[in-house]
DNA sequence: CGCTGGATTGAGTCCGGTCAAGCCTTGTGG
DNA sequence: CCACAAGGCTTGACCGGACTCAATCCAGCG
């Protein structure tokens, strides 16, 4: 497994990746699967291989927020806290490298992994800032134009897959499924994307995309 | 100056408060005046030693999203990338100690230093990931609850002073100046909060309280 | 005292939520 | 290979919470 480095995505750097690979331990997780849970001790870090995994917190009455969606090559939330502020399960089935903390640290020192490990924190707090900025100031169209444009973004083509069910991307913009399909109808109504079955899409109109995520 | 080290806070621990006070110089703002902007080079390190900061995202056509509220004791938003993602503007008259960042590098090595910058890292993410919840699954009226509590709590007391405008608070919640008012009025309708003038409160009944956050 | 700008209140609208069918895909068993 | 069931997705009708626009109130200040 080779994992490129690249700055469009939340890709674990180069020196991080290598060692979680010789100190790995692999997991393989069905759809729906947990891999930890909100409160469990953090004690072990997370890298996706494959599939994709999702991050979320639940609020009392069972309301839930999704805070991220991870892809091959992201470290899962990356958390130095002693608990885990959010639960994370797989989108669909999806593999992943677990190390214990512990054993990462044996490293601490070696040339530019300290500073891998800080990027990967740095991307993800970037990241939540502008989630920040889609829930708390976009409208549901908007909200979901930014969801697509990312998601293409990530994937560097025209053409992309959303693994993720509508209930996923419903509570990851604060919206509810039925707004969420209306607003893919839409855009598609108005020629911006094309769907191809239920999961995967096609950017057919990159200008009026970037303008419709405001 | 002594700045205790209160879990409740982002106060940023004794190891780097220390350090940037011996290396800081101080800056004096005024009400609405900038501390940094969006895009410019990061290279300084802001630590609040009175009065309050705010940090700000803008879209395109003026709506606003606050980030994050800053209170004595708190480093502004640690970030580790080369250009600020968001803006800082003092809420009310405050001060600050700066630190250009290559001469905190000088003190890397030192004893709890490393650490204390990634606390304060960690704070941040863990708060931002409270106000995501907050922003894409709570209601209008939670929303004001929550912010109500969480200024109650990093106060340690049953009055609490809020510096900033409503408006800084709708920004800050995803929501008008109107709605934040008229959820103000409706939670002292129900005699959960108290407000003295419009800048301070007191918290009546917290079970209240705590149950309108959800 | 009036001026000024923030805060509150009110009336009406609209965006997104709710509830309820209906559709389409997928998988399973005959 | 088809029939059928189950679950996810879409669509429609209606509702209501938050927004908009506008008037008023109020505190701070010259």
């Amino acid at each position: 497994m080779t994992i490129a480095h690249d700055s469009r995505t939340d890709a674990a750097p180069p020196a991080l990746a290598e060692v979680m690979q010789r100190l790995g331990q692999r997991l393989s997780v069905a759809k729906d699967e947990g891999i930890f849970t909100q409160d469990d001790e953090a004690d072990r870090v997370h890298l996706v291989v494959s599939g994709a995994v999702r991050t979320t917190r639940l609020l009392g009455d069972g309301r839930r927020q999704v805070a991220g969606f991870y892809y091959p090559g992201d470290l899962i939330g990356p958390e130095t806290g002693a608990l885990h502020r959010f639960s994370a399960e797989a989108v669909c089935d999806a593999a992943v490298l677990m190390v214990r903390r512990a054993a990462l640290k044996a490293y601490a020192g070696e040339a530019g992994f300290e500073r891998a490990f800080w990027e990967a924190a740095r991307r993800e707090l970037e990241r939540t800032h502008d989630h920040l900025l889609v829930l708390g100031r976009k409208t549901a169209c908007e909200k979901v134009a930014s969801f697509l444009k990312s998601l293409a973004l990530r994937q560097g083509a025209d053409s992309a897959s959303m693994p993720m069910s509508r209930q996923d991307v419903a509570d990851y913009l604060g919206l509810t499924i039925e707004t969420v399909s209306r607003m893919l109808t839409q855009l598609q109504g108005q020629s911006v994307v094309a769907f191809d079955g239920t999961r995967r899409f096609k950017v057919t109109r990159w200008d009026a995309l970037e303008q419709m995520a405001a």
